[in-house]
DNA sequence: TCAAAAGTGTTTAGCATACACCCATGC
DNA sequence: GCATGGGTGTATGCTAAACACTTTTGA
């Protein structure tokens, strides 16, 4: 009863302050245990999964509005964010109709039409570093955790669609400007980098050329400490240098 | 006075038509006289250009209306499409402010805010043969012409950026998508083929590797007829194999 | 002392670059 | 015949891929 005041109240008195037909949807990866990661939000009385996404303030740049969204999310500022598809066809709903759709979700059906307008929305990933974050559900929302990207269930709307495209996106990036610096703690050593590159590229790499090619870069940064504690020999620890990072991103590598 | 009635009439009866804070903006490339252009659009009654775009309607996916609007000014159907951006600031007058950009248009004062909404756009480019195009002004607009890339003015909105940006992902395709297909006759020379990729990249090409290059895509057929009539050596004409270059545009070069 | 992981260097192959000669055509 | 442009092949260099041995560490 509550949830459905909440909506009503939000239709009523907040939807205006909002550009109307766009909205944003993020895609944020994290890396943890060897596992590439998306956060997912869990609706409200249900137990259906969406991405996190937001809309968008009236005064508020494209930009600024998945930011915030973004930062909601996870507490996180200084995140690599970035714009890679807008979703634009009128049916956006994939795996359950719009219908069922607002049915698991408990909609009432005066406030379908509302809700469930449609939206053209604007699709970023972001790449945060996983340890770093503190999932946060929105108002509509009951939970909010990561999931590995290979085990992600059947999603609300198109999301499953988004995030295919946002991985597509990344994996190509990958080979003409760095990752890493935002999905890796400051200190990280080349085995580490090289798991994340291979969890995102989803194959092996060889450790040899990988190390030569990375740090062929420039980008990285040797420090005098090792990894201890492992059960092996020790690795080096590396860090990005964040000035060449910067201009890495800018111009790609 | 009668473009003051068709605005308002356009704002009345029309406008609610389609999705709001919500355009598309076309960069239409077509390749002539050994220059890249781009179509233009000269605003009724005013010196001043802008690029083609349009709204979507309400039951319209977006690439839809994007397609629609390319078929307006163009008569074109089957033409290489692609979004490349989304721009969404809120202040996208940059060589005009908003007022001086009313004033030009002569838009009167009390149009202003319903016309000049602030809109989120989807960036399309897309890929023409200048020879099949019939460039057609829309209801806004007095003319509609080609212009060469590097010669375009100062254009209203945010314009300008949109040409750069569609430019910058369509070199960057270049290397690993097949291009040329929509942009030449069916049947064409290498040489032809090779002043259109320097000409895109805005950088010569040695002329052997770029042949050795192209025909190793496989995308390529060689016809026995040549091209005759120039001062010089007959070149052989070539043509895509359009089946091979459509998998390749799928999925890469 | 042994298994598992990390550090390092060399060889090889493929692709992109650089480059030179011959042929056809119009003036 | 000569200037201009078109057709073709080979040598070279650089980057990416393939690959092996040694070192460190905890069990």
């Amino acid at each position: 009863m509550e949830y459905k005041n909440e909506l009503r109240r939000f239709i009523q008195e907040e939807l205006h302050q909002y550009l109307s037909h766009v909205s944003v949807d993020l895609t944020i990866f994290g890396f943890h245990d060897g596992q590439l990661k998306v956060l997912l939000l869990r609706w409200k009385g249900s137990d259906d999964w969406s991405l996190p996404g937001g809309r968008i303030h009236r005064d508020e740049n494209l930009d600024a509005a998945a930011y915030r969204s973004l930062q909601e999310r996870t507490g996180l500022r200084e995140i690599y964010l970035q714009q890679f598809h807008t979703f634009g066809e009128v049916e956006r709903y994939k795996n359950f109709s719009r219908q069922e759709t607002a049915v698991r979700l408990g909609i009432p059906a005066d406030l379908h039409g509302e809700l469930f307008r449609r939206d053209v929305s604007v699709g970023y990933f972001a790449l945060v570093e996983f340890a770093e974050v503190t999932p946060t559900p929105d108002r509509f929302t009951d939970e909010c955790r990561w999931w590995e990207v290979a085990g992600v269930p059947p999603l609300l709307f198109d999301h499953n669609d988004m995030i295919r495209l946002a991985l597509k996106t990344l994996r190509q990036q990958l080979s003409y400007q760095p990752v890493g610096y935002n999905l890796l703690p400051e200190k990280f050593t080349m085995p580490e980098l090289q798991r994340l590159y291979e969890t995102i590229l989803g194959k092996p790499l060889d450790r040899r050329n990988f190390q030569k090619q990375m740090l062929a870069y420039g980008l990285l940064e040797r420090l005098e400490e090792r990894k201890t504690g492992g059960a092996h020999k020790a690795p080096f620890l590396y860090r990005f240098d964040r000035e060449k990072y910067g201009k890495a991103l800018e111009e790609g590598i």
